[in-house]
DNA sequence: GTCTATACGCCGATAGAC
DNA sequence: GTCTATCGGCGTATAGAC
């Protein structure tokens, strides 16, 4: 029954970093919340900063599976539509909607952290990949705004009145369409 | 040449809360760029918090504007052009783009302000108010969604790439077109 | 209006026993 | 692996002189 203690830390830190930001959570309420103090932390975690490094680490490696995909195909319509149902998915899996979510949440507050720098490096590329090189600004933009409808639903004050699934169906529909625009 | 004290500090704060995070940054360093102690902040705002506050009722008075508008219009798919035109709008005064920048950026940190609450209760209605009550989830959704790709800057990793002017103008033009799906 | 001085607490992090 | 104890530092905030 018992649990890896280094999963329930990320588990739990994961969780508060979402909902309370990465500052406002203090090493004290994680341990409070797994039921030790916070020395015993330091045993799984050299610092507060790595429990951050090893969730990002999650997303980066997500993203770069998807960047390896983009690259091996040609860019053709069909190719941008895969690939934004591609980046949809990686959200089903709970686990990477989490990381995911806390990334866009903390992106300030984590503005220096190195391991950021390469996730931001990531999306940039990722993006590059929906155009052919030189498209006009426009068409760049339009593309990257197919990305972007996806992580809307943290900026829909929709709650309450759809369910998860309806905004993020919808969503990926709005992404599609903006493909065609 | 002296500008009022308690403006100078609004302005430093919005700055380094923009920049850094509200968590992260410290009544010190706003009383350090001001070239006075923190205790000095103190005769000008109550706490820290305070601060937020005056900035917050900023954006608050502006979406409420708009949002008397809004009321005041047949909702028609002009009315609708025009209200995502006139949010857009908004955002040339240099300093309303930075307060909302400022609140885009620090939502998790600032969850519990009661401020915040009002203004996302004044962005639910403002959305509601660009459809006919009874509207279906998809298109309640969408034409959220085109108020959101107004913010969408934040996320385009295009920096270098494209001026901000590019970007709005096209994130205005997307807007538009999403109404139009 | 701004200062110095200070209260008081929580922070991240470490040392060393068990 | 987890504990107790503790460190140095910085956080917000206040008191009271000027």
């Amino acid at each position: 029954m018992r649990e890896d203690t280094r999963a329930r830390i990320q588990e739990i830190a994961l969780r508060l970093f979402t909902e309370q930001g990465y500052e406002a959570t203090s090493l004290r309420e994680i341990a409070e919340e797994l039921g030790v103090t916070k020395a015993a932390l330091y045993y799984h975690f050299k610092t507060k900063d790595d429990i951050v490094t090893s969730l990002v680490d999650l997303r980066v490696a997500e993203l770069e599976k998807l960047l390896e995909w983009a690259r091996s195909q040609e860019k053709n319509a069909e190719m941008r539509r895969e690939l934004v149902r591609r980046y949809a998915e990686q959200f089903t899996t709970p686990r990477y909607l989490q990381v995911a979510r806390f990334l866009e949440r903390n992106q300030t507050a984590l503005r220096n952290h190195p391991k950021l720098a390469k996730m931001r490096e990531a999306m940039i590329r990722l993006s590059a990949e929906m155009c052919a090189p030189g498209a006009p600004a426009t068409e760049r933009i339009i593309h990257s705004l197919a990305f972007f409808a996806l992580h809307a639903g943290k900026w829909l004050t929709l709650e309450g009145e759809f369910s998860d699934e309806e905004i993020e169906k919808a969503s990926l529909e709005v992404a599609l369409r903006l493909l065609e625009l």
